[in-house]
DNA sequence: TTAAATTCCTACTAAAATAGTAGGAGTTTG
DNA sequence: CAAACTCCTACTATTTTAGTAGGAATTTAA
């Protein structure tokens, strides 16, 4: 099944959950794994991962907790899919060790679709998701 | 990262060396798998689900092998992903057991992302691999 | 100044998916 | 009858994904 990970759905329901929250505020990742329903400690991970990218800022200690750093306007899917899950990259040619030499239209054919794909994803904001 | 299985790619260099090849010919997995350098046991098994959907017929015995039973400008990149590697879909909600339906936007947004991606497979046949 | 609430860090583990391997039965041709 | 095939089924090894676990460091507020 050609889908995207729990890591990067976690993650895009943590962001879209920050994004249609009041602005200024810090949440907690104790507090928000469970009115989102998501393993805590899986979700810290990810977040970290967020706040590494800069997605995110966080305050420590008591009362502290993450936020967005950008304008949800400003936030596509894509930027997070390629931060949890890595790049998109239907065919993956491990740079030209493969024998297939003469199927390498294949190749271009796959990072046309790839290109694609990123277009689609690159167009969509976390404010798609509000209600 | 977002890819393709190996039993895709190895299907679809199957098949591309089908489409290529002199029609008529039946060719076995055995040679094909030499010279296309790709593991014996594990393309036979792809040939036979290729088989099973009809996308390849095959003749057994000493002589026999495998041949296309459809014009390659017929047979998409689509169909051979699906029959390979699952349907596409980029999300997975397993039918309404989630949690999160206040967010369900997402479900209708994936879906018609996995809409654009099977256009996009669909459009690209056999033909478009030849060099 | 201490307790509570938080992020941060790193290591481990369990489950599932992917990518094969293996052996031989049945079929067809020369 | 032997060789060259597909067909069938079961097993295995590797990699990726999805977590769990424990505690150090930081901050706030009582």
């Amino acid at each position: 099944m050609l889908s995207i990970s729990k890591r990067s759905q976690y993650g895009l329901y943590f962001l879209i959950f920050l994004a249609k929250s009041k602005q200024g505020k810090f949440f907690s990742i104790k507090k928000t794994a469970k009115i989102l329903h998501l393993p805590y400690r899986y979700l810290s991970q990810i977040a970290k991962d967020l706040k590494d990218k800069q997605i995110l800022a966080s305050k420590e200690g008591s009362g502290g907790g993450y936020f967005l750093t950008k304008k949800p306007e400003e936030i596509s899917i894509l930027e997070i899919i390629e931060l949890l899950q890595e790049p998109i990259n239907l065919i993956d040619c491990e740079q030209n060790i493969c024998e297939h030499k003469h199927n390498c239209k294949m190749r271009k054919i796959f990072l046309s679709l790839d290109n694609q794909m990123q277009t689609m994803l690159k167009d969509i904001k976390l404010t798609a998701f509000y209600d």
